[in-house]
DNA sequence: TGACAGACAACTGTATACAATTTGAGGACG
DNA sequence: CGTCCTCAAATTGTATACAGTTGTCTGTCA
């Protein structure tokens, strides 16, 4: 692995996890000295985060955490809502029972994640799995970059073990939905997926903008 | 304008105009001798076209020109109709006068253009201005995406004359279409638009596949 | 007091030099 | 004759050093 990959790793973990304020500059030599790497690869990773829309570049300025707004965050579900769909209509038909087995056991996966960190992590491979399955390489990039660019706020969901059961239960219906083929439905189990996540994320942004007014 | 930025649209220019052969490693110090730079600027122009997806990386490997495949450009082709038709569906109703005046000036910018490189940049500016109109930043970011994906091919089909003056007719209609402000006719004349180009450009690939078997 | 010019500090951008990894050629061995 | 191992050349990845840009701070003058 090089220094490059595990900075940008490390960096993506600090600004999802909010380490990072939104908005604060990103010092290139500070964050090197950090993670112990020149500053080469510290761009690097910068980079690629600019491409993932985590973070903004201006040229001879540098690199700042970007805030998402509600707008932003409403957007991004919007178009996981329309590729997501596109990607299940492609995949449903396509899955063989040993695809389904793989599902299962992801499924599992994200049941017994110890931590946060495992806990999305496994989240995402179960979900991935189902959109890989459409075959469509592009698609499978968009998606992933539109869920990086939600990621801050799904672990903020998880954090709360009302919604870690419900993701729970949700899950084992998109399992179901899967088994039976019925493609219609699953798109719908996701639509709902989403909007129980996107419903919860927005009043806690409400909420949190409040208390900030008097520091 | 900075060195790296300097040799991302130098190189991005290479690739689209077919300088560089797909599947081609793309060696970082014969390109920054090639343009006179160091090979620090070289590797983040790369990266940059990697994440625009003209390059692919394998880590320790190098650069390689991506190939497009036929099913390929039918993927880019498809998830461009499916976001275009919501940056349609969220710019029509917030059009007003002026933005219409500038897209039929865009529009003319494009008939009266010179050469091909012109030609290209004036039509992807008359398009996006409408799409930019829906006023979702993220959207025209994917949209961007995967119009740089398909350019190689869009400079293919604008070298005919005869796509070219179709393609200025369909523009006329689509500002007729804006003018009434009527959001499905203006979907379906993209729709229509994007058939033509890839409809062309996959007779193109086939054709020019099969002389390559006997080099 | 306020506006403006110049210098300084902080940071980014780039070049050069060095370390690590891959790959292919050549030879030893079954 | 084919396979595996070794090693060197080529290329990528990273560190360090230097150049260029931006923004701020201070001092001067109206």
């Amino acid at each position: 692995m090089t220094a490059a990959e595990r900075t940008l790793t490390a960096l993506r973990a600090d600004v999802l996890t909010g380490g990072l304020a939104p908005g604060e500059q990103l010092v290139q030599e500070d964050i090197a000295d950090k993670y112990g790497v020149s500053r080469v690869p510290v761009r690097e990773a910068l980079q690629l985060l600019t491409s993932e829309g985590l973070v903004s570049h201006v040229p001879h300025r540098g690199y700042f955490v970007t805030e998402l707004s509600i707008s932003d965050l409403s957007e991004v579900y919007r178009l996981r809502q329309l590729l997501e769909a596109e990607a299940i209509r492609a995949a449903v038909p396509a899955l063989r029972d040993d695809d389904v087995t793989t599902f299962e056991a992801l499924a599992i996966a994200v049941q017994d994640a110890d931590d946060l960190q495992d806990l999305t992590a496994a989240n995402r491979r179960f979900h991935f799995a189902l959109f890989e399955a459409a075959g469509m390489g592009r698609l499978t990039r968009l998606l992933r970059q539109l869920w990086d660019a939600s990621d801050v706020y799904r672990s903020l969901y998880f954090q709360q073990s009302v919604n870690r059961s419900r993701v729970h239960a949700e899950h084992a219906e998109m399992l179901a939905a899967i088994r039976d083929r019925d493609t219609e439905h699953l798109i719908a189990l996701h639509d709902a997926h989403r909007a129980h996540s996107v419903a919860w994320v927005r009043s806690q942004l409400l909420r949190q903008t409040r208390p900030e007014e008097t520091p």
